[in-house]
DNA sequence: CTGAAAGCGCTTACAG
DNA sequence: CTGAAAGCGCTTACAG
C-alpha cells in the first residue's frame, strides 16, 4: 500500500536519489544509459513522484489554472474547450477546477495559487464581490471573466483585469428591438427578486428601453425566477412562463435572460396552446449552442465567446509578463435574429 | 510578493510555529487566548497555509476525488450536485476535477491519489480500458461509474468496483418498442463506424431486436456519427439525420443513441417538412432534463441516475472501510414514453 | 500549555 | 556525470 518514493528506485537501481530525480526531469547532465536504466525502472514499478513534495520544493509551476463557477451554464462550458486549447499553445499546462454553487471561490484561488505555485489564473462565472471576497489577497496575475458584479459595486473591477459584456446595454438592445417591431406588452424572465448582479442589470436595461420607445413599465410583466427551482434552468422558465402567460393574455414578446430560460419559455407556450413567434415572440440570452436546434430557431444574444477567451487570455499574458495595468473590457454581444421573433408592425 | 508562511505567523505572535499549527488546526491542547490571537493575527494577514507542505506532511487527507472525463454530457454533470450532497453528508471533503476529452484520467487518477493522499476516488465517464491504461496501479479504493468499456475487454471490470447500465439491452428495449407499435423501418443514430464501447453495444442491441421483430437489418438505417463534428451533439445528429431524412424516404422512426444528438435529430426533421411524431417518431437516451421541454417532449431511456449516484458512493464507502470484495452493478434504464412516438398498428 | 526537533518526498546548488 | 546535503512549509510525537 505505501506509496514508492524517489529512495525506493534510488535502491532498486543503485543510484542517488540525486540521479533519479535528475532522470525523470530530463536533466542534461546525466548518462544517456544511467537515465535509460532509471527510467525503464520507473516504468516498471509504476512510479509517481509525490507532486506534494514537488510542489512545495519548486518555486514555480508553469500551470494556469481555470476556476469555473457555475457548471450548469453551458455558455460556460462551451468556453472551456477554446481556453485550453489556447492556453496550452500560449505553452503553459492548463488546469479547471470547478467551484459548485456554494463554494467560496476566492478562498479557492488564494489556496490554489499558494499551493500550485501558479503562474497565473483565470476566474470564470461565479461572483467575486460578495461582502469579504477578498480578491486583491490573490497575488499572482489573473483575470475575471463573465464575473457577475452586483449592481453597486461594478467600478471596483476597475482595479482588476475583466471580460464581460455590458449586461444593461445588451439587455435594452433586446427590448429597443422587440418594441421596434411592435410589440407593446413584452415580459422578462428576471432575476430572482433579491438578484442585485446580472439580473437586476438587465431588468434596468429592459426598464429603460421601454421608457425611450414610450412603453410603460408595467410590473406584472415581470417574471422574476422562482426561489424554489434551480436558477437559469428550463424548469424556472418554464413555470414562470406559465404563470405569466396565463395572467397576462395580453403578451406579445417574451425576453428571457438566459437560454436555458428561453427552452422553458418555448415549452409553457406551446403547453398553452401557443406558437411562436405568431402568438408570442421569444428571444433569449448568451447564444449557447443548443439556441439553432430549437423550434423555430431561436433569437438570442450572442456573447463573443471566441473573442471573450482570447482577449482574457492575452490579458493574462501580459499580466504575467509584467504588466502593471489592469484592463477593464467590455465587448458588444450581438443580437442573432432567427426565427422566434415576429414582427407586428411592417416597417 | 512572497507568501507568507507559518514562520512569519509565529514570528508577529512570538510564539512557535507549533502554536500557530496548533492553533490553525483545532488541537484540544492549546491555551484558548493564545489560540484566539493567534487566528487574529492569521486573519489579519490572511495567512493562508501552503497545502502541498500539508498534504506532504499528513499521512491522509479525508478527501474523496471525483474524475470527471467528458464535460459535454449533460448526464453526467446533472449527476454532479448529487454527488456532492451525498460525500459531504458521508462526512468527507469533495473534490471535483475535470479532465478534458484527450487527457489520460487514468494517470492523473494516480497522479491525484498520490498527491492529495485521497480516501477515494469516483471515475465518472471516460473510458478506462484503453491500451496501456493500468487501473489496478490506483492503489486507493475507487468506484467506475458510467464508464465506457470497449466490447472486447467488459469482463476486465469485474475486478473493480462499477456501476452502469446495460446498453445492449436497453438500446434492444428501444428498438423493441418502436417494433412492436408497428415501425418496420427504423434508422439508428450509432456512434462513430469506428467506435468499439457504446455505440458499438447499442447498435448489437439494434440489431438483435430488429432480428427478433422479423426485420431485416438494413445498412442503410445506420447513421454513424460523423467524424468532423464533435461527437453527441446536436450537430452530429442534426447532420446525420439530415442524410438519413434525404436518402432514405421511408423511415419511420429514428433512435438517437443520445438525447442531444436526437435534439439534432428534431430540428432535421423541421427541417425536412416532417413533423413528430406524425411522420416520424424519435427515441433518445440518457434522460436529461431537457427532453422534457422538447416540443413535442421526448421518449427517452432515462438512466437511473439517483440510483447509481448512491449505489457508487455505497461502493466506495464499503471498499474504503475495507471491504475486498467487488461488485459490478447493472441497473436497468426505463423507456419514459413521452409524446415523440407515434403507434403505427392499433394493439 | 508550549517549544525544539524530526521528517514528509522531492529538487538543486555545490563538491568532487 | 554523480552523490551528499540543504531546505521547501508544514505536523506531531516528545520533553519540559
Amino acid at each position: 500500500m505505501a506509496a514508492l518514493t524517489i529512495k525506493d528506485i534510488a535502491k532498486i537501481c543503485n543510484v542517488s536519489i540525486s540521479t533519479v530525480s535528475r532522470a525523470m526531469n530530463n536533466d542534461p547532465g546525466i548518462n544517456a544509459q544511467t537515465k535509460e536504466r532509471v527510467l525503464r525502472v520507473v516504468k516498471e514499478f509504476n512510479y509517481i513522484p509525490n507532486n506534494s513534495a514537488r510542489n512545495l520544493k519548486m518555486q514555480e509551476s508553469n500551470t494556469i489554472a481555470l476556476l469555473l463557477k457555475g457548471v450548469s451554464n453551458p455558455f460556460f462550458y462551451e468556453m472551456l474547450p477554446d481556453f485550453q486549447k489556447r492556453l496550452e499553445k500560449e505553452g503553459y499546462e492548463y488546469m479547471l477546477l470547478v467551484v459548485d454553487e456554494d463554494g467560496d471561490e476566492v478562498k479557492i484561488a488564494e489556496g490554489l495559487a499558494k499551493e500550485k505555485r501558479l503562474k497565473g489564473m483565470i476566474l470564470l462565472g461565479g461572483r467575486f464581490d460578495y461582502p469579504g471576497a477578498e480578491l486583491q489577497n490573490i497575488r499572482i496575475p489573473f483575470v475575471l471573466v463573465s464575473v457577475a458584479s452586483s449592481t453597486t459595486e461594478i467600478s471596483k473591477h476597475k482595479r482588476f483585469n475583466s471580460v464581460s459584456i455590458d449586461d444593461r446595454k445588451e439587455s435594452y438592445k433586446v427590448i429597443d428591438y422587440l418594441a421596434k417591431k411592435g410589440h407593446r406588452h413584452i415580459a422578462i424572465i428576471s432575476g430572482r427578486e433579491t438578484d442585485d448582479t446580472v439580473g437586476s442589470l438587465r431588468l434596468d436595461g429592459y426598464k429603460a428601453a421601454l421608457a425611450d420607445n414610450g412603453l410603460p413599465f408595467e410590473q406584472r410583466l415581470v417574471g422574476y425566477m422562482r426561489k424554489d427551482i434551480p436558477e437559469y434552468t428550463e424548469a424556472n422558465g418554464y413555470a414562470v412562463a406559465k404563470a405569466l402567460l396565463q395572467e397576462n393574455k395580453d403578451i406579445t414578446a417574451i425576453f428571457a435572460i438566459s437560454d436555458r430560460l428561453a427552452i422553458g419559455v418555448y415549452k409553457a407556450i406551446a403547453d398553452a396552446g401557443l406558437r411562436i413567434p405568431d402568438d408570442i415572440s421569444v428571444v433569449g440570452f448568451d447564444g449557447i449552442e443548443m439556441t439553432r436546434y430549437t423550434i423555430p430557431s431561436m433569437t438570442t444574444v450572442k456573447q463573443p465567446k471566441d473573442a471573450m477567451v482570447n482577449s482574457s487570455v492575452d490579458l493574462l499574458m501580459s499580466s504575467i509578463h509584467g504588466d502593471e495595468t489592469k484592463q477593464k473590457l467590455i465587448y458588444d454581444a450581438e443580437l442573432h435574429e432567427r426565427d422566434s421573433v415576429k414582427a407586428l408592425t411592417i416597417e
